[in-house]
DNA sequence: TTGACATGATACCTTTTGGTTTCGCATTAA
DNA sequence: TTAATGCGAAACCAAAAGGTATCATGTCAA
């Protein structure tokens, strides 16, 4: 089967969109976790956080290091960009001062957004 | 039935989440738009759009004003602070641990390489 | 080697989500 | 008044999301 696969920055929103998720990266950003340790923090089994994790993975937020047995779970502060760069987009836009940022994120969301314009 | 509350976050994460949700965002930047004027930018039902309309609404991305019988869609700024707060907080924690690498690093290279005077 | 441990993977279930139709209600134009 | 217009709301549907339980696999310690 194929892993239908998100351009990036849905893939950050989406992994945003969950609570339990957001609360993972609060963990996270302390330090990297075994998904066991960041299981132990809920009210959920090891699967149901292994599965968050790995949207947090997909949507760029998380790293993962295998450790002999384990695997490390890291935060990558690089994965917040995305979804940054979309907010200064309307902040620019508001200033008035559009960059070519603005082309960046209307080409993102011309992936599957408005019919043919004009 | 109750209509569950979100709390500010979470409605506003939610209403990001959706590819369209956030093309209607960019849409409504450049103006206030009804409903079916939103409708014609997508292809899909005005039924639809209304229901995405009101998640951002409800997210507090957009205001919704009557005039006659038309209703004018506006977007609303202050709505992306409750997401902006959020990413504030670990670009601050990153802050500091940039610092605190920096000044480890820092003290290391005065050891290693004690040649560099400045 | 054997057993315990940390994780991966799959099947399954329930609720939410994103979409459609259809109908009803105000408001405006004729 | 009548007819068209712009919305709102409800019923319905398929797919995705969030969770569980269960079993398989790789790694470490004795």
């Amino acid at each position: 089967m194929s892993t239908l696969t998100l351009d990036a920055p849905q893939a950050a929103f989406r992994a945003l969109a969950d609570p339990t998720r957001r609360a993972i990266l609060v963990l996270l950003k302390d330090r990297a976790m075994t998904i066991a340790e960041v299981a132990n923090n809920f009210d959920m089994t090891r699967a149901a956080v292994k599965k968050h994790l790995t949207i947090l993975t997909q949507g760029g937020f998380v790293q993962v290091t295998p450790q002999g047995r384990e695997k490390l779970n890291e935060i990558v502060p690089q994965g917040f960009a995305p979804i940054t760069n979309w907010l200064t987009y309307f902040d620019l836009f508001w200033d008035e001062k559009l960059t070519d940022l603005a082309a960046a994120i209307e080409a993102d969301l011309n992936i599957q957004s408005p019919k043919e314009t004009k």
